[in-house]
DNA sequence: AATAATTTAGAAATAATTACTATTAAATAT
DNA sequence: ATATTTAATAGTAATTATTTCTAAATTATT
């Protein structure tokens, strides 16, 4: 945690980003809920919790600076607002699998879609930047649950 | 086309919902424009043409009727407005390259990430009933427009 | 300590989408 | 055809996530 912290700290400065008492909270926060999809207010409730005087407009501008810094993603489910969760280093890239019942989310890492990448980069020529990929459907409770005969 | 709307039109009384004039002109223009991403905006900007008594509310309300029967497929993409397009019937099921540059949208069919698909079902007991992929990057001509020498 | 540059909190603005309301059009029954 | 019921519309108001603005506070630099 700490070393991590330093780690962030490094990267921010080396954009001249300083990191304040405010970006450290949130960034604990972060990193204490790890496996979380935060919606920018409810990472706002949860950082007030050991910082009752953050703002929200912070929380909003320090997303968009980690996530510019690839220290969070950023994702758009197809809800009406985004999420944000920690880019975990020890962690393959993963996208998501969302059950539109329980809302569950569940990840799959893409070895596989990396090949399929390549070849659509060749085939279009097309030089992939970001990918985002997400399935929709119901996760292996909520379909078993709904066979009720 | 003619024959589209009558199909249309069959599709939305089976579901208790009336071909309107409005819906049919919100209709043609999306026929009219196969391969557009529409904006509600532009939609409704273009709609106007033909009916200029149309409202933005009718635009929004038909798209979310046309979104549930499958006629338009609503498209998040990384902007702050969704787009829509015709469902063709004629086309594969297809995804999108968007152009970080000039914001050009190409299109691949996904008969490989079928393959994919049915792996992840198995593998996490989790049932799609849709998916959504992007690739964010530079097309053929903005990535070579850059590499000025 | 003085100066300059960042960052913040909090309020105000923005803008896409949704909800509301009174009116109109369409479908059905009489 | 006329009355009655129902669905759909235009236009406006409300909602809400996110952004922008501003004055004050913090931090780094001289
Ligand atoms: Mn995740
Ligand atoms: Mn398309
Ligand atoms: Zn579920
Ligand atoms: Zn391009």
């Amino acid at each position: 945690m700490a070393e991590l912290i330093k780690k962030y700290k490094r990267l921010l400065s080396q954009n001249n980003y300083k990191l304040t008492p405010q970006r450290n909270d949130i960034l604990k926060v972060l990193i204490e809920n790890k496996e979380t999809h935060f919606s920018a207010d409810r990472l706002y409730k949860e950082v007030q919790k050991i910082n009752p005087d953050i703002g929200l407009a912070t929380i909003y501008r320090n997303l968009e600076i980690f996530s510019e810094l690839n220290i969070v993603h950023k994702l758009e489910f197809e809800s009406d607002y985004k999420h944000y969760e920690l880019v975990d280093m020890d962690k393959e890239h993963h996208h998501h699998l969302i059950c539109l019942n329980c809302n569950k989310i569940l990840e799959f890492s893409d070895e596989d879609l990396e090949k399929f990448e390549k070849r659509l980069e060749k085939e279009y020529s097309f030089l992939t930047i970001d990918h985002h990929i997400k399935f929709y459907g119901y996760c292996n409770e909520c379909h078993i649950n709904s066979q009720e005969g």
